[in-house]
RNA sequence: GGCGGGUUGGCGGAGAGGUUACGCAGCGGAUUGCAAAUCCGUGAAGAUCGGUUCGAUUCCGAUACCCGCCUCCA
């Protein structure tokens, strides 16, 4: 058996990992408010523990049950709803805010597999577990861990003396660097909302304390309770949810279960930036996955940029990088072309086993290739999730080359014999244009897409 | 202000207390009608200042700069 080594952002610490149970190892990430577009930040956990999650499968045979939720409860969701009605579209409020977060969901879906990343075995919704979290929400006013006040419910954050233990912080620190407005009905600053109060132009369930909406925190609480049990392996997310949304599911999750260990390990991936700066609208450096795959970057290609850089550190995008990837995947894809993909390379396996160490993973890559072992070099970046059959088509050139390789090379004969080269060059430098890669040898003439192939510029040159 | 992370060769980016990371680019060579591709070889590093050590880029401390969180942004 593998070891495998993660970072615990509990403890700080590099840890060998040991699951619960190896017949049912059990990984909850937070997934996406289902609102918008996801930007190329939100890929990047998706792509991190896509790939943790094939590690696991890989060492555990299989067993692995990985969670991802949908948060479809929203004040950004209902904004859209709630504009698209007044805009005058049809249907109820609840009709509409069901419709974006449908075609939402369905974008996510798309965009998420042109990366290479397999669907969690659960994707649970928010609106799905609404009874679970007001049950959750109950027991914890029941042992005094919550309150009611004025149509909300508030967690009691001085009633779990670890508040603050994930994220390094004190109540006291955070108080007095706080730069919330503090609510009338809070007993402390920190409280946070459990449950909220919602007025008729708003999404809300019948509950104990009036119609309303759950608050964020506790629906990750309660869909990795109903999932995967008050005790599970692995939690993974974005180091921006370290504090407060992993906080407040770690307290409210520990106080409903203290019996248990709610997450073993925590996993947290580091910001993905451009230009040095994290992704935001507000900088105006935004862009979507979506934007990038319609620009023509293969999702593949994406894919690989992220895993030459380590989850926990800070990732730039750039356009340098993309192409150098690309140029990658072009040498692989030739490489392993027809070859039946044989085992994972110990060497690839031990790496990604090193709490995720994709960019050595990768070293070990080009390291197959140069070896000429082109079984092990597809197995290899199979299980990273890269050179599979069904994400390579972009690197087809879509028509077929031969008669243009049949003709360069019958002018190539006739060159050779009348010493003028003009007409060779000539075609050469139009196939070049073309974004064909040509390799002429003694063997003959071998032409292969390369980057920016553009099949409508070869017309006319048979 | 509080808390956390970072600073590696021209660029990207890892590991390791002493031995080549790796990729791209560069340089030299083989090969080629010329190229491309490929192959062989090769130079180049660890923010600054201290400390521990026989020895630190790797551990510890300080300084500088960068980034993130403290705002339901992954």
């Amino acid at each position: 058996m593998v070891t495998i080594r993660l970072h615990n952002g509990k403890t700080r610490a590099k840890e060998v990992f040991t699951p619960i149970d190896p017949e049912n190892v059990r990984v909850y990430v937070c997934g996406p408010t289902v609102y918008d577009r996801a930007h190329l930040g939100n890929a990047r956990p998706v792509v991190v523990f896509d790939t943790l999650y094939r590690l696991l499968r890989h060492v555990y045979g299989g067993k692995v049950t990985y969670v991802r939720n949908f948060t479809d409860v929203d004040d950004k969701i209902n904004a859209t709803a709630l504009a698209r009605q007044q805009a005058g579209a049809a249907g109820s409020l609840e009709a509409l805010i069901a419709e974006r977060t449908e075609e939402t969901i369905g974008w996510y879906h798309a965009d998420m597999d042109a990366l290479g990343a397999l669907r969690p075995d659960h994707e649970p919704r928010a609106t799905a577990y609404v009874g679970a979290m007001i049950g959750m929400i109950e027991g914890l006013i029941a042992k005094g861990h919550a309150y009611a006040a004025e149509g909300h419910v508030l967690f009691d954050v001085r009633s779990y003396p670890d508040y603050g233990h994930l994220s390094g912080r004190s109540v006291d620190d955070m108080i007095a660097g706080a730069r919330v407005e503090v609510a009338p009905y809070k007993r402390d600053p920190m409280d946070f909302v459990l449950w909220k109060p919602s007025d008729e132009n708003l999404p809300g369930w019948d509950s104990p304390w009036g119609r309303g909406r759950p608050g964020w925190h506790i629906e990750c609480s309660a869909m990795s309770l109903e999932l995967l049990g008050p005790s599970f392996d692995i939690h993974g997310g974005g180091i921006d949810l370290q504090f407060p949304h992993h906080e407040n599911e770690i307290a409210q999750s520990c106080c409903a279960h203290p019996e248990a260990d709610f997450a073993r390990v925590w996993m947290h991936n580091e910001m993905l930036q451009v230009e040095g700066k994290k992704m935001s609208k507000s900088l105006g450096n935004f862009f979507t996955v979506r934007d990038l795959l319609d620009q023509g970057v293969p999702g593949e290609v994406i894919r690989l940029v992220f895993l030459g850089t380590h989850y926990g550190r800070p990732m730039d995008w750039t356009a340098e990088k993309a192409a150098q990837a690309e140029a990658t995947l072009r040498k692989w894809r030739a490489l392993v072309k027809g070859v039946e993909a044989s085992v994972p390379a110990e060497a690839v396996i031990e790496a990604l086993a090193d709490d995720l160490n994709t960019a050595g993973a990768i070293a070990e890559l080009h390291a197959l290739a140069a070896k000429g072992d082109a079984a092990g070099l597809k197995a290899s970046g199979q299980l990273m999730g890269l050179l599979s059959e069904a994400m390579g088509d972009w690197a087809e050139a879509g028509v077929d080359l031969a008669p243009y390789a049949a003709r360069l090379a019958a002018l190539r004969e006739v060159a050779m014999v009348a010493k003028d080269f003009a007409p060779v060059d000539a075609m050469k430098a139009a196939l070049v244009a073309a974004g064909v890669e040509v390799r002429m040898s003694k063997a003959g003439v071998e032409l292969l897409p390369g980057p920016g192939f553009d099949a409508a510029r070869l017309e006319g040159l048979l």
